[in-house]
DNA sequence: GTGAAAGCGCTAACAC
DNA sequence: GTGTTAGCGCTTTCAC
């Protein structure tokens, strides 16, 4: 590009062929590499490309293809740092395979979802991943009507390929550890940014080890997005009432870390009155002054097979059955969990 | 839409002109909502889109009308909360100005700029906005010869419109807060995350404060991206050496959270030995166990003046030089500073 | 090895 | 009011 252009509308393909003298076919087939030009002609051509800073119009170029390269990326709340870890990962190994990535932010409301959706399909995208996903029916048909490969990471549908860490076996692991630890009344608190299929996952992960180890279960919810209240009960007499529990395992970290907010301003202290055991391990658990000990999920490498998996899709390379590829997750230990200790309630 | 269309390929214009036997151009108009088409023909060109399910093609639309709907947005890191937040506010109001969000994440690298922004521009993006500009001349140089309007948003460049906090007065601000609670060795920590200009205006702001109390300045910089070390100097020294400083204003929250769990592993006590203020406010600083003292950025409202700014922008309601944007922001008080304590060595 | 020509699906004059 | 037509910038046969 040694002379700038000036001109106020980008260099087409036909500016390359007059200024290269040949035809705009010969300019196309040296864009995309074809083989069997001239030497002498692909240099000239070239040259002409730099010399008016040409690039495709890749509108264009999509249209008669009849594809794109883009990729939407469907997130339930980016604010989230899971999903925000998660979302820069997917565009890097999006760049890696040539992939521009075009997202929307649901809030998990379908109709949010439905009109985002819509605004990605009519863009027509290569394919779909799903980050969180509201379950609606209509943005189902709306998508397989549409025949755009559909991706479900960390979440989970019937009708498109699945990438998600073992909730199950996450859920159990996060539970035995509270065990281990002599803890007896669990609760398994869910938050609402954990899409269903996950939070039934881990809970039922957490009901198998409660079960196993003949003990009663006790699960409850957030209440909305932001709040600090539960739904049906109060945080206080989960943490402080007669039967408190002594020991939480929450669906993900946020609510982990909101409930060691409600430990600290209610004065239960963490670990010592109050095990929690988080699910994600976000950039923050590791911060010592939350220092949570919480199940990991391989976030790096379940966007990378999640985007491999798509690109494979797109291009006819996988065909079939949806995938269901689940990656392992292990618990790792910091501190807010801490043996049981005994007291007159105990 | 009744009658789902079985067809794999979605319909186009022409099959609904055929359904609903008028010419294209008929269609095209009832779309477009153009005025002076019978009722009548309206109707049956509606009835006939309902039942083929016809969407437009986004991408033919664009390619003849030379623009598309498109807003890039080039973020430094996604993973770290503030920009996370932006860019969830971003996409939600460019979603409501009809814009559709494709974003890259840059790592603030240079050359991944390069390659994110020859991405967004080769999909002729109708405008962009920067929440991270690594000052790389080739970059200025693409944009502004692909004539697309772009925005700086908490960052700054003179090729662009510009919406930012008040840096100056904030750094301004934060500094005279831990002065006033009787703070003498007062410290500048730059985070790599902030944009230069930013950080610069930051800076400012405290030397400002310093200076006009008659104090020495010291101003720091972490090292590299995640890691909890210092330029030039020890993050020891900086808070247990001799002349060991007693307030830190963090270039922004990121960095003041590092701060306090360096304090936390060294054993300095916040707000006891040390005081800390950051900028931003991101969602974690409210936590009990962060709880830090702050420079509020009204991130919704920031968002909201950029998107429409760059709206206006696009559409040629605004013409004419750069515009520039400085919002108000304030400082939010918790509990990470607190008066200085006199000390033997005080 | 290169070029002519036919579209991709749509918009926007301009006829009728 | 509605239809005809000429592109938008590119890819992709298929002749030469």
């Amino acid at each position: 590009m040694k002379g700038p252009s000036e001109s106020v509308k980008p260099a087409t393909i036909l500016d390359v062929a007059r200024l290269a003298k040949v035809s705009k076919s010969t300019v196309s087939n040296v864009i995309r590499d074809a083989k069997g030009i001239a030497p002498q002609t692909i240099a000239r051509v070239r040259a002409a490309i730099d010399e008016l800073g040409y690039r495709p119009n890749v509108l264009a170029r999509q249209l008669v293809q009849q594809r794109t390269n883009v990729l939407g990326v469907v997130v339930g709340d980016l604010a989230n740092p899971f999903f925000s870890e998660m979302t820069k990962q997917i565009e890097r190994y999006a760049g890696q395979h040539g992939y521009q990535v075009m997202f929307c932010n649901t809030q998990i409301d379908e109709h949010i979802e439905l009109a985002g959706l819509r605004g990605l399909l009519d863009y027509r995208i290569a394919g779909l991943i799903f980050l969180a996903y509201a379950g609606d029916e209509e943005s189902a048909r709306l998508v397989t009507e549409s025949r755009v490969p559909a991706l479900f990471l960390t979440c989970t549908a019937d009708w498109g390929d699945v990438v998600s860490p073992d909730d199950e076996k996450g859920g159990r692991i996060a539970t035995e550890h509270l065990l281990e630890l002599g803890h007896r009344r669990i609760a398994y608190i869910a938050d609402p940014s954990v899409e269903d299929a996950a939070d039934q996952a881990r809970q039922s992960g957490y009901r198998r080890a409660m079960v196993k180890a003949g003990l009663p279960t006790a699960v409850y919810h957030w209440q909305g997005s932001e709040g600090k209240t539960l739904k049906e009960t109060t945080i206080e007499k989960v943490l402080l009432g007669d039967d408190r529990v002594t020991g939480v395992f929450s669906s993900n970290d946020l609510g982990a870390i909101e409930l060691l907010d409600c430990a600290d301003r209610l004065g239960v202290r963490v670990p010592q009155d109050l095990s929690v055991v988080g699910f994600d391990d976000v950039m923050l658990a590791s911060l010592r002054r939350i220092n949570l000990t919480t199940v990991v999920q391989p976030k790096e490498m379940m966007a990378r097979i999640a985007v491999s998996t798509i690109a494979s899709r797109i291009k006819g390379e996988l065909t079939g059955g949806h995938l269901r590829q689940i990656v392992d997750c292990g618990l790792i230990v910091r501190g807010s969990t801490a043996p049981l200790k005994k007291s007159k309630s105990g």
